[in-house]
Formats: C-alpha cells, structure tokens, sequence
DNA sequence: CATCATTGTAGTCAACGACAACATTGGGAA
DNA sequence: TTCCCAATGTTGTCGTTGACTACAATGATG
C-alpha cells in the first residue's frame, strides 16, 4: 500500500479510531463524517462506502465499546481466589471505570436511538452485559450472600444502581463527593441490600 | 393580537411549547429551530430572538423539565400522613412516571452538554433534585429507618438506583421485565441496604 | 407625537448528510 | 495472460440547518 495510493487499504478502522477519539473529546453531536473523512486525508463520501449513514457509524462504535466493557465486567467477574460478593463489586468497579474513560461512548451504548439495523445487535450486547451480572448473582445466591428471586431481576436492579451512579458522574452531579466515595457507598448499600433477610423468610 | 399581526405575541412560549412537543416525538436530534419557526408560521430566525442558539433552547427546556420533576417530587416527598419509608418509595415512583412520560427530556436534564450560561442553573436545579431526597433521608435516619451517614451521599445512592433505572426503562433494557416490577424490586433492594445494620454499629 | 427598544423578516454563508455519476484498483474467471 | 467486475474512493450536487447581518414593523414611553 503505497504512499499517495488511490485505495486508503483500511479506512473502515481507520474511521473507527478516529471517531473514538472525536468522540471523547467534542461528544457525540460534534462528530461529522465530513470532518472525519478531512481527518484522514479521504475525500467527503469516502465514509459512506463502509458506514450507510452516521448513525451506523455511530451504532458501530457502540458496538465495539460494547466489547470492551464486556470483556472488562467478565474479567472482573471471574477473577480467580475471590469471594463472590467481592466479585460482584469488582464487575460494579469496572463499570464506573469504562463510564468515566468513555462517557460519551457509554451514552451511544445506552441511549436507545439507533438504527433499526443494528438494533438487534446492541439490543443483545446489551443483555449480554446484563446477563454478567445475573450470573454472578446467581452464584452469589447458591453462596447465600444474595437473596432469593429470580437472577435477571436482581442484575438489573444491581445494574441500575451502578448505571446511575455512572450517569451522574458522567453529568458532574457529584461535584464535591469524591467518586470512590460514591462507588464504595453505593455498592455497600446495594450488597446489603441484596442480602438475604437474616430473619429468615417464610 | 389580530391574525395577520407582525408580532406573534408569544413566541417564546409558543416555541417552548412546540419544542416539547417535537422533542417528545423526535428526540432532541431531531429539533431544528428553522422547522420550529415553519410550525408557528414565523421567519427561520425568529427563534433567535428568544434563544441565541438551539443549544439555549434546549437548555430552557431542560429547566422547565426540572420544574415539573421538582415538583412531583416535592409533591411525593411531602405526602401528609405517610411514613417516611413509603415517602420515599413514592419519591422514587414519582421519578420514573416523570422519566417515561419525558424521556427525552430526562435525559436533556441530566446528559450534561450544556451551555454554560444556563450550565449553572442547570446544576443549582440538579442539587435541588438531589436535596429533596437528601432531606428525606435525614428525616428517615431520624425516625431510625435508614443508617447513619452524609444524607446527602446516601441520597446520591438512592438517586443513582432510580436514575439509573429509568435510564434503562427509557433506553427499553428492560424488556421482558414490567417497569412497574422492577421498580417495586429496586426500591425495596435499595431501602433494605439503607436500613441500619440490625446487629448493631459500633 | 416622536423616539426607540423589542421583536420579526429577508438574505446570506459555511457545514453537513445524503445521493448519484464516475474513476481507480486489484483479484479472479476465461 | 487478459479481461472483467466488485470493492473502494472521488467529484459534483441538492436540500437542510445554524448562525449571522442588515433591515422593517410595532407599540410602549416620554
């Protein structure tokens, strides 16, 4: 692939890395496939010949923050030599982790406004990433750490907690408490919350 | 105000009205002062006049938002004859009503890509979200139903489960799962891991 | 009645997304 | 080997939008 040559060979990445980093640093709205393509030295409908339109772009790029977190959430998650329940904060730690590297990479994830498309496709990463938790939850369960009800249910309720916590980092609603402060409080009510009733339950 | 008047009138409010509409329909992408000024049969910069940019019209808007949701929320938090553990619940109740019937607009509030100008608004408006639940809480550690602990902290857990909640019923993550279960489910997750430690805390 | 700030209008510009027609390239079929 | 064609990139264009400027109508105030 030679210098000035007419095929760029690999802008599909290309346009992918690029995008990540526009999208960290001006958000989702001040990404343009025109800017993008001036960026990469490609003329103004270059883009169009691998992503349909932006939103496909955009949904694309969802999809591979997708791998990233899940990948982060299942290595938390099956960290070997530690306690269920210290695993389960571990994944909640991982979460707020990826959310404030990649805010607005994270608001393309949950944000609900894609192509009908690939829907499907985050529409299942989504649950995929929800289904970490479930399981761990369900092993927490057969530990007695958590209580009883149905995994899927309890992992989205564990998973709100965290998300919303996320968001509110994300959108400066902290200000002063210190999001190490808010995580370890968070997950602290949450497990307890999630634990057993030690009155036993009849 | 005859019919064929040069002034409208009302165009601020008319453009407010009408944007909540559209935002309500077409998310906030989809809201473009210049269609905007063709609903209301004005010039394409009119609009400019009320709001030096769409950034500022959608700040306006996310400031009415938290209008109406401060009020919900004071309305629930204050509920006569209640115990401050349902208060809560209610608190909570109202908060997701409000975040699926204005879910776009929820997430104009709180998706923080605002102006600065009206960024400080914004945030005061956020905290008086936040306060009402924080003086909830204090009042519930009082009354010996919540453990001891910055209220305003513990109010961020609390916001964070049921933000992060709606965030999930809006973006439909939740699909099989009715919202109105798993609200139920959160909010007694969330209020059994605020509970004092039954076993003492010295 | 004159003045003038407020509010709306008309015109313009650059940027963008989308589309269509055309050019270049390289690999596989004949 | 040669030819063809699908993949990929380019140029040109259209309609829409946000933002800006200069100008016009309005009505309240003095």
């Amino acid at each position: 692939m030679a210098e000035g040559s007419y095929h760029h060979g690999n802008l599909r990445t290309a346009l992918l890395e690029r995008a990540e980093a526009v999208l960290a640093e001006s958000g989702a709205d001040g990404l343009s496939l025109r800017s993008l393509a001036r960026d990469l030295g490609v003329s103004h409908a270059a883009p169009s010949r691998h992503f349909r339109d932006r939103r496909a772009l955009l949904d694309a790029l969802a999809v591979s923050g997708f791998a990233t977190l899940n990948g982060a959430m299942r290595a938390a998650a099956e960290a070997p030599d530690r306690p269920v329940t210290a695993r389960l904060a571990e994944v909640g730690r991982a979460y707020l982790g990826f959310a404030v590297r990649h805010a607005a990479l994270l608001d393309l994830m949950f944000t609900a406004k894609h192509a009908e498309d690939s829907s499907n496709e985050l529409c299942e990463l989504g649950h995929d990433c929800l289904e970490i938790v479930a399981r761990l939850i369900a092993e927490a369960q057969r530990a007695g750490a958590v209580r009883d009800g149905d995994p899927v249910r309890l992992a989205l309720v564990a998973f709100s907690a965290t998300h919303g916590l996320a968001m509110l980092a994300v959108g400066s609603l902290l200000d002063d408490t210190p999001l190490a402060d808010a995580t370890d409080l968070t997950l602290d009510v949450l497990l307890a919350g999630l634990r057993p009733d030690p009155a036993g339950s009849p």
